[in-house]
DNA sequence: ATGGTTGAGAATCAA
């Protein structure tokens, strides 16, 4: 079974190269995050002719937005913390966006997840990032157990290590890779989860994404922010990963992120990700 | 070789 999680900025703009994609790597199932739909919006027979069930927990107003969608069955919806879905949103309540959603497909329980952005350390929305992730926290651990295949996938909005960063001191004014983020990542982690795609590469410079301006992309300005955890009943059953760094080029306009692929069991459709060309130019 | 964006939604705000 083929899992990838993908932060798509807009579903709505990003269809095209989504469908290019899905024949591209034929994810089984596909997590996504930031599609700033309403549940209503979402383009559910769009998926479905493609042969993907949509499962979508979103908001009004443009912003958040969580979905999964799978060609192997989508079994026991939850959305935000154990809710059903439609779940509401309060405007005036940060903790009630829309940023989680789980389903059993194919067997597993998978989550995706879209943590919020901390953008300044010490601002409100930092401090709010680190309530939100403790939250979530909690909630892996009351209603999960690390002996038990998990796969949670999404836009973590932390960087875990330097070697995840182009410049660790130099981005975003240190969100992303704060002392007080990695620790709340580590603490998870500790539950029970190991990092799906470090399970395959140890490389340093393998990042998920690139910010849109100054031409970073082509710089290697990037982090790996966007991760697939898996509980160690997956975490044996990994036979591949792979950021598909070409997703993030081109026509249509890309997303700023790039797609997180694990294959669990076995192997998917292959494709080349062209790291070694990426290397080659930084070096140059 | 290139090079200071993109998306949502109606002015900026968020990332």
């Amino acid at each position: 079974m083929r899992i990838a999680t993908w932060n798509v900025n807009s579903l709505s703009a990003r269809l095209g190269k989504i469908w290019w994609w899905l024949d591209r790597a034929r994810p089984d199932v596909l997590l996504l995050q930031e599609t700033k739909l309403a549940d209503d919006a979402a383009p559910y027979e769009a998926f479905e002719e493609r042969g993907y069930t949509l499962a979508h927990h979103g908001q009004q107003g443009g912003r958040n937005g969580v979905a999964i969608a799978s060609k192997v069955g989508l079994e026991a919806v939850s959305a935000h913390f154990n809710q059903p879905l439609p779940a509401p949103v309060d405007p005036d309540d940060p903790m009630t966006e829309a940023r989680l959603i789980a389903a059993t497909c194919g067997g597993n329980r998978v989550v995706s997840v879209y943590v919020p952005n901390g953008r300044v350390l010490d601002s409100t929305h930092y401090q709010r990032k680190l309530d939100w992730f403790e939250r979530f926290t909690a909630w892996v651990a009351d209603h999960h157990d690390p002996r038990e295949p998990l796969i949670i996938g999404g836009d973590f909005n932390i960087a875990p290590a330097d070697e995840d960063v182009w410049d660790a001191q130099a981005n975003h004014g240190g969100t992303h890779v704060s002392p007080r983020e990695r620790d709340a990542l580590a603490a998870l982690m500790a539950w029970g989860f190991i990092d799906g795609y470090r399970l395959k590469h140890s490389e340093p410079g393998r990042y998920s994404w690139w910010d849109y301006r100054a031409g970073a992309f082509h710089k290697g300005w990037g982090m790996r922010i966007d991760l697939l955890l898996v509980t160690r009943p997956i975490a044996n059953r990994v036979v591949w990963a792979e950021i598909d760094r070409e997703a993030r080029k081109g026509k249509p306009i890309p997303s700023d992120h790039a797609p997180v692929v694990i294959d669990v069991d076995e192997p998917g459709a292959p494709f080349d990700a062209r790291w070694a060309r990426a290397d080659a130019k930084r070096r140059a």
